[in-house]
DNA sequence: CAGTTGAGTAACGTGGCTTAACTAACTACA
DNA sequence: TGTAGTTAGTTAAGCCACGTTACTCAACTG
C-alpha cells in the first residue's frame, strides 16, 4: 500500500485530493445555500484560497459543474447498486426495495445533487453536447436496468400488469443496446417503475410531501414501491419489513 | 359588460395590467433563458421601462417570485380541471387520462413554471412562511382529489390495488379535512397515482427521456396512467385513444 | 388647483468573474 | 548539490452587472 502511493506522483496526488477538496466544498455550500449555485469566490474563501487559483483547477465555472453533475450520477449509481446488492440474490423483491430505498433517501439526503442531475439545468450552464455527462446517466439508470435483466435471467420476473406492449415503444426500445437483453415487456415496466419511484421522490426531496408525518411517508412510500413491484412483475420481497 | 369595465377604475386597470406585462414578460424570460431566474433589469428593458419603476409594482424580487409561483399553480390546476372537465361526467377512467394529460403537457409547454413550483426553491428565494403559496398549492392538488371523490361519491371508484393500507397513513389522512369524505384505501391510492403521473412528467419535462421517440413517450404516457388508473381503481376509459 | 400616482435619472454599493503579471515552492536532472 | 523548469498560488486590476434608494418631473384625477 506505501508502495502503491509512489507509484503515483507526489505533485499529482496533491492536485486530485485539490480538486475533490473544491468539489467537496462547491457541494457543502450547495447544502448551506440550499440551492444548486456554488461561487467560485465563496469556494475559494472557504478553502482558504483566493478565487483566481481556482482556475488552475476548472477552466471554467461550467467544467466545476459538468464534474459535479458526474460525481452525482455516479454517487447515486453506486448507491443504489450497493444497498441493493446488500439483499441476498434470491430475494428479488427485497433488493428492489432497497434499490428504490436508496434512491428515495439520497435524494432526500443530497436534494442539492438531486436537482442538479433531475431538475432544471443551472442558470447559465450549458451542458456539453454529446457529452460525458449523459454517458454518467445512463451507467448511473443501468443498476435498475441491472436488476430487472437478473430477474429474466433467473425466470423470477412474471409477467407485468400492462402487458399489451405499445409498438411504437417496442420499435424504441429494441434500438437500445444495453437493454436488448430484457424482454420489452420487462423493459416498458421498468420505465413506469423508475418513473413512479421517480415521482414520490421529487416530491418529498422537494417538500411537498411535508404535510404527511414522517412514519406515514415511509409507509406511503413502501407501498408506493410494492405496488411498481407487483405491477412490473417482481416477486415480492422476501420479508416485510 | 362595458359598464362593467368602469365599475374598476381607471387607474386601477392599468395598474393591474401592468402587474400582469411584469409578470408575463418575467415568465418570457425564462422561457428564454430556460431558467427559473428572471433579472429586474431584463423585464425593466424588454417592457422599455427602467428597472427602478418595477418597484412601483413588487416590492421586492421575491415579492414577484411569489406571485409568479401561485400564478403557476392556479394556471396548472386550471389547466387540468378543464381538460378534465371536457370529458363526460360519466367516463371516469377518459377523465383521469384527459387530467394526467393535461399535467403532463402543462409541465412540456412550461417547464420553467412547472421547476418553479416542484423544483428546488429559486436562488436566493425564501418562501412567505405559512404563505399564499401553499394554499395555492393546494388549491391545485384539489382538482386531482376531486376526481376521486366524484368517483366515490358515483359508486365508480373500484377497490384499489394496494389494500392494506399503512395505519400510519390512515392517521394522517384522517387529518386532512378536505380529502375526508375519501375512503383513505383511495386516498393512498390517489397519492400513487399522483406520484406516478409526476414522475413520468419530471422525467420528460427535464429532458431524461429524450432518447425515446416522440409516439414511443406518450405511448409510455399512455401505459403509465392507465397503470396508475388501474392501481387506483378508477374505470378504464370509455374511448381508447 | 391640489393631491396622487407613474415613471425617469442619477447614484451608491456590492459583488462576482476573469485575466495578467508576479512570487514562492517544489521537482528533476546534471 | 545546485540549477533550470514547472506548478500552485497570490496580488492587482478591469470589467460588468444587478439590486436598490433618493430625488425629481410629468401626467392624470377629482
Amino acid at each position: 500500500m506505501t508502495a502503491a502511493q509512489s507509484e503515483v506522483p507526489r505533485r499529482e496526488r496533491a492536485r486530485t485530493a485539490t480538486i475533490e477538496e473544491i468539489k467537496a466544498t462547491a457541494l457543502n455550500l450547495m447544502r448551506e445555500t440550499g440551492t444548486t449555485n456554488a461561487r467560485f469566490t465563496d469556494i475559494a474563501r472557504v478553502m482558504g484560497m483566493t478565487p483566481p487559483a481556482l482556475y488552475r483547477y476548472f477552466a471554467d465555472h461550467d467544467e466545476l459543474l459538468t464534474a459535479l453533475i458526474i460525481d452525482a450520477y455516479d454517487d447515486l449509481g453506486r448507491t443504489v447498486a450497493e444497498s441493493r446488492d446488500s439483499v441476498p440474490d434470491n430475494d428479488l423483491g427485497g433488493r428492489w426495495l432497497a434499490a428504490a430505498e436508496a434512491y428515495r433517501q439520497w435524494a432526500r439526503r443530497e436534494p442539492q445533487q438531486f436537482a442538479l442531475i433531475f431538475g432544471l439545468p443551472v442558470p447559465g450552464y450549458v451542458a456539453p453536447q454529446e457529452g460525458p455527462t449523459t454517458e454518467a446517466a445512463s451507467r448511473a439508470m443501468s443498476q435498475l436496468a441491472a436488476l430487472f435483466a437478473e430477474a429474466h435471467h433467473t425466470g423470477m420476473l412474471q409477467h407485468a400488469l400492462i402487458r399489451d406492449v405499445e409498438p411504437a415503444f417496442t420499435r424504441c426500445a429494441e434500438g437500445e443496446d444495453k437493454f436488448s437483453d430484457i424482454p420489452t415487456e420487462n423493459f416498458q415496466a421498468m420505465m413506469h417503475a423508475w418513473a413512479s419511484l421517480h415521482g414520490f421522490t421529487c416530491l418529498e426531496a422537494f417538500n411537498h410531501l411535508d404535510w404527511v408525518e414522517p412514519e406515514a411517508r415511509d409507509a406511503l412510500f413502501r407501498a408506493q414501491v410494492r405496488l411498481a413491484a407487483k405491477a412490473a412483475g417482481l416477486p415480492a420481497p422476501a420479508r416485510v419489513r
